[in-house]
RNA sequence: GGCGUGGUACCCAAGUGGCUUAAGGGGAAAGUCUGCAAAACUUUUAUUCGACAGUUCGAAUCUGUCCCACGCCUCCA
């Protein structure tokens, strides 16, 4: 049985899909003014782990992700500059390409990181219509209210007002950091629709039955996931961060328009902690897969590193960290490398007692709330066991893969497959000699200097192998 | 001011009342192998879980006090 922490509740509980095994589910996806960095990266691969593990678990999941392309605005307290038209001018270009250039970037990143993408990508211009009708249909029910710059939620009129967040409305400091509007009846109360400001033009606005403006920012996750997933549907998840206010409001939103229960499970990634270091996009100081690709690490072995903690914790990010992981990736690699150097001669192999333990060990550690350190050391133990054979332990390490991603089916190994340049090869043949003439001191030397020019020799049983050095 | 999280070996990090006198990875050390290295393999590496009290037959896990670090109450993954 899977078990999944739910903010809801604040507790784990047992995972029951409203339909069988389907299971519908929505996650907060990328704001498209800038690059994703490895922190928003986090989240998207604890997407992953969750959609894996369901399908692991033989359900059918259809997985919404929303592209946030329209701008909103710096501050939630609905004033300030907007994003998207703040970097198109910065760029100099429209605000649709700003936001096409960034969807590219992240969708390269996620692949690179072997997360799967969504079955639909659902950008927030595209549904323009569906979240002026859901504004309409809060305005019949009496919900909202209209000041100077927008249409507003009132948010004393819904009962269960900050039950996600368990939020102490009283206890809110409002305008301790940033100003807000006067107008506003509650502090919690927030746009719903803004209108465009009369002195300038927008390069992103639409008409309304309200005036020409554009969508609040948390309207556009309750319109899609409403028009893509129903009403109601199993999952919704995002980093931890939008629990007091995003995913607040959108509850408010939905249940307030379709009178019914939101969502059953509420999931929420913790951030990637970078010391004293805050990484947020608006500060522009951040780092980026890109950065950590540029430095020698592959997407994978920051695969590797978010893997060895659980999603529900603050990991610390540091280089040293992430060297432990890339040598962890690299072991792990050449352990699967060696496990296929004599490739299974039966596709598939019957399922021995001692495997069906680890299988058994694995699944309960997933289905624990995604545990992923615990999985893992489970996938350790699985390679040094004793009694399991060659085959075995290669067809349980991809199985486990389904799950971990790291994309053991596929490695190459770095050895031999590289062209080996001539001068490198001359340089073989002559240490080969030296050794063979027990000229030890000569054999060292050329070694050094193949070395010196980016290869290492391995001197193994079966002869002399040639690596590239990264 | 209010709310919340966390402090586990050199580093990252599981574990939240007995299976654990604390997983796994990295690092380090020793050994096997080797002309020597590298790689590989084997072994070792916290009687202790921020501090101090307490509850309990039994605590890293529960309670209290204290110390430290961090997050949120703008946007933010």
């Amino acid at each position: 049985m899977l078990k999944l922490f739910n903010t809801l509740t604040r507790s784990k509980e047992d995972f029951i899909p409203i339909d069988g095994k389907n299971v519908l589910m929505y996650s907060c996806g990328p704001t498209v003014y800038n690059f994703q960095h490895i922190g928003n990266l986090r989240t998207f691969f604890f997407e992953d782990i969750l959609f894996r593990v369901l399908k692991y678990n033989d359900y059918n999941v259809r997985y919404v992700m929303n592209i946030t392309d329209v701008g909103h605005l710096v501050s939630d307290q609905d004033v300030g500059e907007d994003k998207m038209e703040k970097s198109a001018k910065q760029l100099g270009k429209s605000v649709w390409e700003i936001a096409d250039y960034y969807t590219e970037i992240f969708k390269r990143d996620i692949s690179l990181m072997n997360i799967f993408p969504p079955d639909v990508y659902s950008k927030a211009t595209d549904f323009i219509q569906e979240q002026i009708d859901l504004i309409k249909c809060l305005e019949a029910k009496g919900y909202t209210y209209q000041i100077s710059d927008g249409i507003y939620f009132d948010t004393s009129k819904f009962p269960d007002y900050g039950k996600l967040a368990k939020l102490d409305i009283s206890g809110l400091k409002e305008g301790s950091r940033i100003e807000f509007s006067q107008e506003k009846r509650n502090i919690t109360d927030f746009a719903l629709w803004k209108f465009s400001p009369e002195n300038e033009q927008r390069q992103m606005e639409w008409d309304s039955p309200w005036g020409r403006g554009f969508p609040g920012w948390h309207i556009e996750c309750s319109a899609m996931s409403k028009a893509l997933l129903g009403n109601h549907f199993d999952i919704h998840c995002g980093g931890i961060d939008h629990i007091p206010i995003h995913h607040t409001n959108e509850i408010a939103q939905s249940e307030a328009c379709n009178g019914e229960k939101f969502v059953n499970y509420w999931l929420h990634g913790e951030f990637l902690d970078m010391g004293n270091e805050k990484m947020s996009k608006s500060s522009g100081k951040f780092i980026t897969l890109q950065t950590l690709m540029d430095k020698g690490y592959s997407p994978m072995h920051y695969r590797y590193f978010l893997l060895m903690a659980h999603y529900k914790k603050k990991l610390k990010f540091t280089y040293e960290a992430l060297d432990a992981a890339k040598s962890g990736y690299n072991n792990l690699s050449g352990k699967i490398l060696n496990l296929r150097k004599n490739p299974p001669s039966e596709k598939t192999l019957p399922v021995s007692e001692r495997m069906k333990n680890f299988e058994n060990r694995f699944l309960d550690r997933i289905n624990d709330d995604l545990n992923m350190p615990e999985a893992m050391s489970v996938l350790w133990d699985m390679l040094k066991d004793e009694d399991l054979n060659q085959d075995e332990k290669y067809f349980l390490a991809l199985d486990f893969d389904r799950v971990f991603g790291l994309g053991l089916e596929n490695l190459r190994s770095d050895i031999n497959e590289e062209v080996i340049p001539e001068d490198i090869q001359i340089l073989i043949e002559k240490r080969k000699e030296a050794k063979k003439n027990k000229d030890f001191k000569s054999a060292d030397e050329i070694r050094n200097s193949i070395r010196e020019k980016g290869y290492d020799i391995l001197d193994t049983k079966d002869g002399t192998q040639i690596k590239k050095l990264n």
